[in-house]
DNA sequence: TAAACAAGTTTATAATATAAACCAAATATT
DNA sequence: AATATTTGGTTTATATTATAAACTTGTTTA
């Protein structure tokens, strides 16, 4: 394929792009947990993810810049604590991964 | 953290890992194409998805080395022409993904 | 008082997705 | 009739991601 490859520019109008920041397993499980419930910290996710802390702080970071949701850190007790919730933004967001992802899975 | 992360070995009972293989956008919109038809060819896929022709030939040999595609390549009076549909492991894999990422859309 | 644990964060690495560059054959252009 | 362009792809390079290992800081427990 010689010179600028056409298609690039035309994007498909079946598929629309699926948000890069909710179509992650671990960040969607996340997302998942925290639509249900008023707040989550950090343990409990863990918990109930399987995840790794490591990859959990990376997830809850990337979800916190995004600004799908807040994070704030106390402590209970002597022991630090963070504390999850979903914004309104990333309720908004994961209702439209979900419009979108029905394009994809269809029925 | 000190020592091996305890949390690695005990996997959430909550959340089923979603097949790598689909978990992709381009892979499963070539899914979702493919599961309405008895076949498609590459030109067609990837006028659909919008796809270059490099990620698309990339995807393919993914979704054919997992055994979700056969993939046959003949001639069309004189171009060639890359005919895909789709296996009957491709199709259980399919749904279970779908079934799997309804854990984690809910409703 | 030192070893183990709790709650995370940082960093290194392996895997992925993606497009750019490439190729061979056919068709169109001069 | 030579050459340029298009068609239908494949290969390769690169940028992004996901992930876990290693590290940190403070707190229990032995």
């Amino acid at each position: 394929m010689k010179g600028k490859d056409k298609t690039t520019e035309e994007k498909s109008l079946l598929f629309k792009p699926l948000d890069p920041i909710l179509h992650s397993e671990l960040r969607l499980a996340v997302m998942s947990i925290l639509i249900g419930v008023e707040e989550a910290d950090f343990v409990y996710l863990k918990g109930q993810t399987g995840a790794t802390s490591g990859n959990l702080s990376v997830q809850l970071d990337k979800l916190s810049s995004a600004g799908y949701v807040e994070i704030e850190k106390s402590f209970r007790g002597k022991k630090p604590c963070t504390l999850c919730r979903m914004t309104e933004k990333g309720r908004n967001a994961f209702a439209q991964y979900v419009e979108t992802l029905k394009q994809y899975i269809q029925k």
